[in-house]
DNA sequence: TCTGGGGTCCTAGGACCC
DNA sequence: TCTGGGGTCCTAGGACCC
């Protein structure tokens, strides 16, 4: 189990809100937030704006009011930047470590065993000064046994300005104290559940988590916690991942900018998302055996409705027009028109690699037409060209009132011709 | 007026098989 | 009187992550 690594785990610091300040930089000094989808809810904020007493997950319409009163900054989020940031970060970690594993699009383990122990601090803040020298964001790096005190190091490493962004507690004396600060819900792997669950138990820290019998974690939290568990103890049970998993599932969903109570506006969404997963599917040569369609009514309104239908391909596919004709027939099926839709999407799962399709006894084939490859080909090429979405299908829509909102959306700085940065008029 | 999206893994329970 | 046991596969729901 145990291997003797030594794991850093990178994170960048609220990165949303640095991408937005690495090209807009008199924000890295005002209140920042980002918002959700549809402007929804605050995701990322930075510190002036934590200052204000804005938390995570909070709805943006009851923080608005401090636009005016204090001056916060509003972005909507920008994936298109946040994305192309991440690849760059990426692939300068990866030339500072040989072991990178891409977390999320902003997390990252590496491995530091080679560094040897008297110069690993330096290292590490070698890897966030280059970080930030090159891409403007700032990192911050928890160096230990297993990914589980990695990130328990990290959290201490942004807690306190005089450690420079860096906590090796590698063999550190100081682990126990550490442990005993960490709030158990902050543990990586504990989330608000089982926190309740430990804090009527009276295991309000890392510490006491970490000296839990094995019997009592294992009936009460199952192996997953069990592993967290194992993990703070410094026995590694979540080893660093190289290459990325096979994707299990791929899922495009959206709110709507307002309630939806037309057929063919519900259908205008779910093929929009139904084209959107079926570009991602190619993007990764996969394709897809199985299809759920899945709408809801507001939840926070009277009469909740919500509903699902799916169905199996007779053949896995990434064909468009295929995935259409099967997600537009399963919006008849869940249609009604005494419910305000606001929120639908499509899933897409029993995912399987292009190359190697399992074809049907009673399907129809003529595997020498080639075509609709071609053509998505040709779709896929001019979207990622010019924009996504600019060609697409008829079913997608031309007026589409019932898109996200996202009324404070800055530049695709690095990904959009039409919105690069101007140096000089 | 307004309340996110995209993932993974585990578990329990039912269907089915021999 | 007495009605098995072990296994797999699938699905839905619940927990977690960012």
């Amino acid at each position: 189990m145990s291997t003797g690594r030594v794991i850093a785990q990178v994170d960048c610091n609220a990165f949303y809100c640095s991408c937005e300040a690495v090209f807009e930089p008199r924000l890295w000094t005002m209140p920042l937030v980002v918002l959700s989808n549809n402007d929804g809810v605050v995701i990322a904020l930075n510190t002036a704006a934590k200052a204000l007493g804005i938390k995570r997950g909070e709805s943006f319409f009851k923080v608005s009011r401090l636009i005016k009163t204090a001056g916060l900054q509003v972005r909507s989020s920008n994936y298109a930047l946040y994305g192309d940031m991440s690849a760059r970060v990426m692939a300068t970690l990866k030339t500072l470590s040989p072991t990178v594993e891409i977390y999320s699009i902003d997390e990252a383990f590496l491995c530091l065993s080679a560094i040897p122990e008297a110069s690993r601090t330096e290292y590490a803040r070698h890897i966030c000064a280059t970080v930030r020298q090159f891409m403007g964001i700032p990192l911050s790096l928890g160096i230990a046994k297993t990914k589980t005190l990695a990130k328990a190091a990290n959290y201490f490493a942004k807690q306190y300005p005089q450690l420079d962004g860096v906590l090796d507690l590698t063999g550190s004396a100081q682990q126990q104290e550490f442990l005993q600060a960490l709030p158990v819900s902050s543990v990586w792997g504990i989330g608000p559940r089982w926190g309740q669950v430990l804090a009527d138990e009276g295991v309000d820290n890392a510490l006491k988590l970490r000296d839990l019998s094995d019997f009592w974690v294992r009936k009460r939290l199952g192996v997953v916690g069990l592993r967290t568990v194992l993990e703070l103890r410094g026995m590694s049970c979540l080893p660093l991942e190289q290459c990325p998993r096979p994707r299990k599932s791929v899922c495009v969903s959206r709110s709507f900018g307002r309630p939806v109570q037309q057929l063919t506006e519900l259908k205008e969404a779910v093929a929009t998302f139904t084209a959107k997963a079926a570009t991602k599917l190619r993007r990764e040569h996969l394709a897809t055996g199985a299809l759920t369609v899945f709408v809801r009514s507001s939840k926070f309104k009277e009469n909740f409705f919500s509903a699902s239908a799916n169905c199996r391909l007779l053949t896995a596919s990434n064909y468009t027009p295929t995935l259409l004709k099967h997600s537009l027939a399963l919006v008849d099926k869940l249609w009604r028109k005494d419910v305000k839709f606001a929120k639908a999407g499509i899933l897409l799962t029993r995912l399987t690699d292009e190359n190697t399709l399992q074809l049907n006894l009673f399907g129809k084939w003529d595997l020498s037409d080639d075509r609709p490859t071609k053509l998505m080909r040709a779709i896929d090429k001019s979207n990622l060209f010019y924009q996504q979405g600019r060609l697409r299908f008829a079913a997608e829509g031309m007026q589409r009132g019932w898109q996200t909102r996202a009324q404070y959306r800055s530049n695709r700085w690095t990904t959009c011709w039409e919105e690069l940065p101007v140096v000089r008029v």
